[in-house]
DNA sequence: CTTGGAATGTCAACAAGGCTGACATACCTT
DNA sequence: AAGGTATGTCAGCCTTGTTGACATTCCAAG
């Protein structure tokens, strides 16, 4: 009665039930996932959209800003509106690319990276507590499923910055 | 070197390196979350929002407003917004509470749960896969962490809902 | 060296979907 | 009769996504 996830009935593992706890389960971590750095976020002249290109320059420092926004998957023109913001406010400073001039190669300021703590150290804290709440085993499962349900393309951004942290 | 996930290293297992992959992989795994519905809604006068709303309320048929206010997490304005499209287009009707004639309790339209369905057939056949590629174990765990990582209120929710299932 | 395409920025306009504030109505409860 | 609850609605604002169009700079190939 308490483990129901998928313990005994071998059969009934598939279950449109089963599956659709599966999809609930991802509706309402989601919100508690981006909880703590919206909560941050908020006051500051920020958004989650700050959030997340602040996390993938910290994440890849020097990224030009094609690649972030293959990263990112939104048109340049919203991203511009972010990252120009950013720039006046001194978080993110662009540098021109060495082999290729066009590039424009991105990296936090220390102001930039302040702010990148401050909002990964909450997000962390509740994805650690999750973690250590659910167990190692839990992990491997965890991430085994995400990984699988990411579209090829992104699958691909998510190892290859797997193997860049390496 | 293929399972670095969590399993041969016990202390690393908290390092920030592995929470960190472990918040993109919320972030790239949401995306093909709602990727497949996101598809069939766009071209039709439909967002995320409606989506969400029209799960819900195929999931508890005869919730109130407010119930589902409480679950959503928005603004009554903001759920007004769409659930007047979803009157409109005679996909959702409402009835009257018969204990309390304020409440206004939810339906599905055959129209509405057409849409429901086509909705959640292409989301589900993602987690399915995900669930298959990743086995059963792995489905457990996934769910551990993504209930752990829920603000205790959204996993009352949840677990409300698990309950109601039976 | 010229020309095409790539990388980037920018302006304008628009849409979805959040939000707040304020107000109205109907209904339950005391 | 009065106060609180459940709901709807109008108006306006913000963030963040979108398209379309155009300019600049620079690499690369003919």
């Amino acid at each position: 009665m308490a483990e129901n996830a998928a313990g005994g009935e071998g059969l009934l593992f598939l279950t449109d039930e089963q599956v659709r706890k599966g999809i609930e389960a991802m509706f309402f971590a989601y919100r508690g996932f981006t909880a703590d750095p919206d909560r941050i976020l908020e006051g500051l002249e920020y958004g989650r959209a700050h959030h997340r290109a602040v996390h993938f320059i910290n994440r890849t420092p020097g990224l030009t800003v094609s690649r972030l926004l293959a990263i990112l998957g939104v048109t340049k023109q919203s991203l511009n509106r972010v990252l120009r913001t950013l720039f006046e406010d001194g978080l993110v400073v662009a540098q021109v690319g060495k082999t290729d001039k066009r590039e424009r190669c991105l990296y936090l300021t220390d102001k930039g990276a302040a702010l990148e703590r401050s909002l990964s150290d909450a997000q962390r804290a509740r994805m650690r507590a999750a973690y250590r709440a659910a167990g190692p085993q839990a992990v491997q499962g965890f991430r085994m499923v995400l990984e699988a349900m990411m579209d090829p393309e992104m699958r691909r951004q998510y190892q290859g910055m797997k193997e860049e942290a390496a």
